[in-house]
DNA sequence: GCTTTAA
DNA sequence: TTAAAGCAACGCTCA
DNA sequence: TGAGCG
């Protein structure tokens, strides 16, 4: 018996550039609430893919899979499944632990690789910093603002500010965008030219100014209920085998929201981050808007800032 | 969502 | 024949 | 040495 109910399609065959696949359960809803199907879902990554696989070309990538919908079981995986089609690109990857087996990531390198992951049931992506060929260097490091209750995204907000600030002075550039939840990303891209832990470093000793200098409002606090009210800057975000979620990557979140890269000018006027969404952010695509093409075209050098991240 | 393993 | 089970994990910090 | 953290 059909489970879905008779009548109702299963699986329908589809091409993306070039690439066929069969997809499955359109009318599965994901986002009960909203009424958002699977369809949903695989229009939005058709609309934004072209310009989110820029952002994980080449990079290994776990994704986080729902495949009964928001509401469902939720499961991270690393490994790339073994019925992917041979047209995605894998990635094997020793562990840190010899012995271990490798991870055989898969690495989305085009639009259809997306599109075949979100059939499977992923919402979520997200890449390492670093790529393959400069695997142990990433080329962007990443302020990760998380405002712990009763703190808000306005207070990521102001905190965005304070970091681009920190930056400014270093004469660095730094690109935000919404965490699709409460908090901020702010991403700086750089040449893949220090490790993760001196990228890490890098992020936290910028950390500590800003805290010292705002430290009502800022916390590195590691333990969740000392940091009330405050906005967290998890620095080590930055650490290997750490990942953030993607640029346009839907959160499995109450209306469907989209982790947005966005200008400073929108961020300084004011803006919800439930206002990007699967339903919004393939308009705003279309109208040429990605405050994040920097982040591909215009790497920055920390080799100057030795005392921010070399090994003391 | 799908494959593998157990009942 | 159907039903589970699996599908990640790692370095850092504080107690 | 172990637990919390993301
Ligand atoms: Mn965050
Ligand atoms: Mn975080």
């Amino acid at each position: 018996m059909n489970p879905a109910g008779p009548g109702v399609d299963q699986t329908v065959w589809t091409r993306v550039d070039g690439r066929d696949f069969p997809v499955s359960n359109l009318q599965k809803l994901f986002w009960p609430e909203e009424g958002y199907s699977k369809a949903h879902l695989l229009q939005y990554y058709l609309a934004a893919g072209s310009t989110m696989v820029q952002y994980l070309a080449r990079r290994p990538l776990t994704v986080v899979r729902y495949p009964d919908g928001i509401h469902g079981g939720s499961f991270f995986q690393k490994n790339c499944p073994e019925n992917a089609p041979d047209w995605i690109a894998t990635l094997k990857i020793p562990r840190a632990e010899p012995g271990e087996s490798p991870i055989r990531y898969c690495l989305a390198n085009e639009r259809a690789a997306i599109l075949w992951l979100a059939n499977q049931g992923a919402i979520e992506f997200h890449p390492w910093p670093s790529r393959q060929g400069t695997l142990a260097f990433p080329d962007w490091a990443i302020f990760d603002l998380d405002p712990a209750e009763p703190a808000t995204f306005q207070d990521a907000v102001q905190a965005a500010f304070w970091v681009r600030q920190a930056l400014d002075i270093l004469g660095l550039r730094g690109y935000p965008k919404t965490s699709g939840a409460t908090g901020i990303h702010v991403y700086v891209p750089v040449y893949p030219e220090l490790t993760y832990s001196q990228i890490t470093r890098f992020v936290h000793a910028v950390a500590r100014q800003i805290q010292a200098a705002f430290p009502d409002r800022i916390t590195l606090e590691r333990p969740v209920a000392r940091r009330k009210g405050k906005v967290y800057i998890d620095y080590l975000q930055n650490a290997p085998g750490k990942t953030i979620a993607a640029p346009y990557t839907v959160r499995p979140l109450p209306g469907a929201p989209v982790s947005t890269p966005v200008t400073w000018q929108e961020l300084a006027r004011g803006l919800l981050p439930t206002q990007f969404n699967i339903l919004t952010v393939p308009q705003r695509l279309q109208q040429g808007v990605d405050p994040f093409r920097p982040v591909l075209n215009e790497p920055q050098s920390l080799l100057p800032f030795r005392k921010l991240w070399q090994q003391e």
